[in-house]
RNA sequence: GGAGAGAUGGCUGAGUGGCUGAAGGCGCCGGUCUCGAAAACCGGUAUAUGCAUACGCAUAUCGCGGGUUCGAAUCCCGCUCUCUCCGCCA
C-alpha cells in the first residue's frame, strides 16, 4: 500500500509514477476521501471531548449528572456513533481503494508498458546456441520424469519426479539452503503453507490476484503461491527491536499458483505448473540499505546460476513488467537448451515499504526513537523446476544420459543419471 | 471433538464503574556521585490519529468486535488466540 500520508501531500507525483506502469490511479478520489475522512475525526473529537470533560467533572464533584447533561451528553452520544459510522465506512472505502493500487517504481527502473521494453544487463559466458533434447522427451525417457502420472492423479500441469530425478531436485534444494544459510547468512525457516487472508493482503497478492490462488473455503485460508507471502508475514504487526535489522531470511517451500490467466502457454513439460519448489530469500533492511540489498540478491541469486554451471541472463524489468509490490526487479533466466528459450529462475525485486505499511511491520532504529517502516526485499533462490529443467538439459550426453553440475554431488551420490 | 483457566505497557504485575494512559518492580535513556565503574539517588521512558510554524493541545487504544452507562481496563454478549486435562491422530 501507498503512503495516505505522502499521496495527499503530493498528488502529482504519484499520479507520474503510477502513469509510467500503465496505471491511471483514482488519485483525486483518494484525496477527497482523506479529507472528509480528516473532517470526521475533527467533529466526533469536539463531542467527545466535549463528553469527556463533562463526565470528569461529574466524577470529581461526586454527584449525579442532572437531567440537562444527562439529555445532552445521549445527544453527543448519539452524534458521535453517526459520526463514527461514516468514518468507518469512510475507511474503508479508502483502504479498498488504495489496496488495488500496486508500488511506484523507483527512478531508474526503465520505462515502458511491458516485456519488451526490458533491458538485458548481462548474459552469462555459456553458450546459447547449444541445441537439444526438450526435457520432456530426455527425462521421460530416463524415467526421471513421469508427466501421466502426474495428470492422472491431479490433472494438466501436474508431475510427478522420480528416482534420480526427484533426488536431484532435492540435492538442488538442499545445496541452495545451505549456500544461503552457511555463506550469505540467511536465517532457514519452514513456514505454515496455508495463509491467512490478512497475510496475503499484506504481501500484495490480495485482493487483486485471487484468480491465481488456491483457497481452501472452510478455513478460509490461502495456499502459499511463493514463500515470500510466509515470511513477509513473519513478523506483521511487530516493532522490530533496535539493531536488529537486516533481517534475512530463507525458506524452502511449494509455490502453488492456478495459472489459468495463462492457459495455454507453456504447456508442455514442467516449464509452468500448479505446484513447484522454491527456495526464497527475503530481507528486512533499513530503507537506507534497501538499494545496495537488492543487488546483493542478485549477487546472491547469479552466483548459484554460475555455480551451476548453466547459461543465464539478468534483465532489468521495466516498469510496466514489475510486480504489483515491486518498486524495482531483476529476473535472472538460465537457457534451456531443449526448448531454445530462456526460462525465469529467479525474480528479485524491493518492495520498499509498501508490504510493511500493509502489515504493519515497522522497526524501531534506535532505543527511544520513534518507528519507521523497513524495506522489504524478495528474490527467489532459485524456482526448481526451471533449474532442473536447465541443469537436465545442459548437461545431456551424446549417450543419452545426463551429468549434473559437481557441486550437486555431495548431495546426490552420484554424478551422472544414465537410461534405464 | 469435550472440560476448564487465562489475555493489561519492552518485560513482570496491580487494578470490579469516575482521582487509571494505567501503581509497584525490572529493563532502557539522561543526570548527580566517582579517576573510572558498580551501588545509591533524581528525572524521563507506549502506539496511532487530528489540530498547531512551534512549546504543545485533543482524541483513540488494557486480545478483537459489539452492548449497557452521563462516564468502561473494570459490567454484559460474541469472536480469536494461549495454556492445562481428556479423546483422536502423523
Amino acid at each position: 500500500m501507498l503512503s495516505l500520508e505522502q499521496i495527499v501531500r503530493d498528488p502529482e507525483n504519484f499520479r507520474t509514477a503510477l502513469v509510467r506502469r500503465g496505471e491511471d490511479p483514482p488519485i483525486d478520489k483518494i484525496v477527497a476521501l482523506d479529507s472528509r475522512r480528516k473532517e470526521l475525526i475533527h467533529l466526533a473529537d469536539i463531542d467527545r471531548a466535549n463528553r469527556n470533560r463533562v463526565s470528569k467533572a461529574i466524577g470529581d464533584e461526586r454527584r449525579k449528572p442532572t437531567t440537562e447533561e444527562i439529555t445532552e451528553m445521549r445527544a453527543a452520544g448519539e452524534r458521535i456513533k453517526q459520526l463514527e459510522l461514516e468514518l468507518s465506512a469512510v475507511f474503508d472505502e479508502l483502504q479498498a481503494t488504495l489496496l488495488p493500487i500496486p508500488n511506484t517504481p523507483l527512478a531508474d527502473v526503465p520505462d515502458g508498458l511491458n516485456e519488451e521494453s526490458n533491458l538485458i544487463e548481462r548474459t552469462s559466458t555459456g553458450k546459447t546456441d547449444r541445441h537439444g533434447n526438450a526435457h520432456w522427451d530426455v527425462a521421460t525417457k530416463l524415467g526421471i520424469l513421469d508427466l501421466e502420472a502426474g495428470a492422472s492423479i491431479s490433472g494438466a500441469r501436474f508431475y510427478v519426479l522420480k528416482g534420480k530425478g526427484a533426488r536431484l531436485q532435492r540435492a538442488l534444494a538442499a545445496w541452495m539452503l545451505d549456500v544461503q544459510t552457511e555463506e550469505n547468512g540467511y536465517l532457514e525457516i519452514d513456514p505454515p503453507l496455508l495463509i491467512k487472508q490478512q497475510t496475503m493482503v499484506g504481501s500484495g497478492n490480495l485482493p487483486k490476484f485471487r484468480d491465481n490462488l488456491y483457497r481452501d473455503e472452510e478455513t478460509d485460508l490461502w495456499l502459499v503461491p511463493t514463500a515470500e507471502v510466509a515470511l513477509n508475514g513473519l513478523h506483521q504487526g511487530q516493532i522490530i527491536d533496535p539493531g536488529a535489522l537486516p533481517l534475512k531470511y530463507v525458506a524452502q517451500t511449494p509455490s502453488f499458483r492456478k495459472e489459468h490467466t495463462s492457459a495455454g502457454r507453456d504447456v508442455r513439460g514442467i516449464k509452468r505448473v500448479h505446484q513447484f519448489e522454491k527456495v526464497e530469500m527475503f530481507r528486512y533492511v533499513e530503507p537506507e540499505h534497501s538499494e545496495s540489498a537488492l543487488e546483493e540478491m542478485l549477487t546472491e541469486a547469479e552466483g548459484l546460476c554460475e555455480r551451476l554451471g548453466l547459461t543465464y541472463r539478468v534483465v532489468k524489468l521495466c516498469a510496466g513488467d514489475i510486480g504489483f509490490q515491486s518498486a524495482k526487479t531483476y529476473d535472472i533466466e538460465v537457457w534451456s537448451p531443449g526448448s531454445e528459450e530462456w526460462l525465469e529462475v529467479s525474480s528479485i525485486s524491493t518492495c520498499t515499504d509498501f508490504q510493511s505499511r500493509r502489515n504493519r511491520t515497522r522497526y524501531r532504529p534506535a532505543d527511544r526513537a520513534s518507528t519507521r517502516l523497513p524495506h522489504t526485499l524478495n528474490g527467489s533462490g532459485l524456482a526448481l523446476p526451471r533449474v532442473w529443467i536447465a541443469v537436465v538439459e545442459s548437461g545431456l550426453q551424446e549417450d543419452g544420459s545426463v551429468v549434473i553440475p559437481e557441486v550437486l554431488t555431495p548431495y546426490t551420490g552420484w554424478s551422472r543419471i544414465e537410461s534405464v
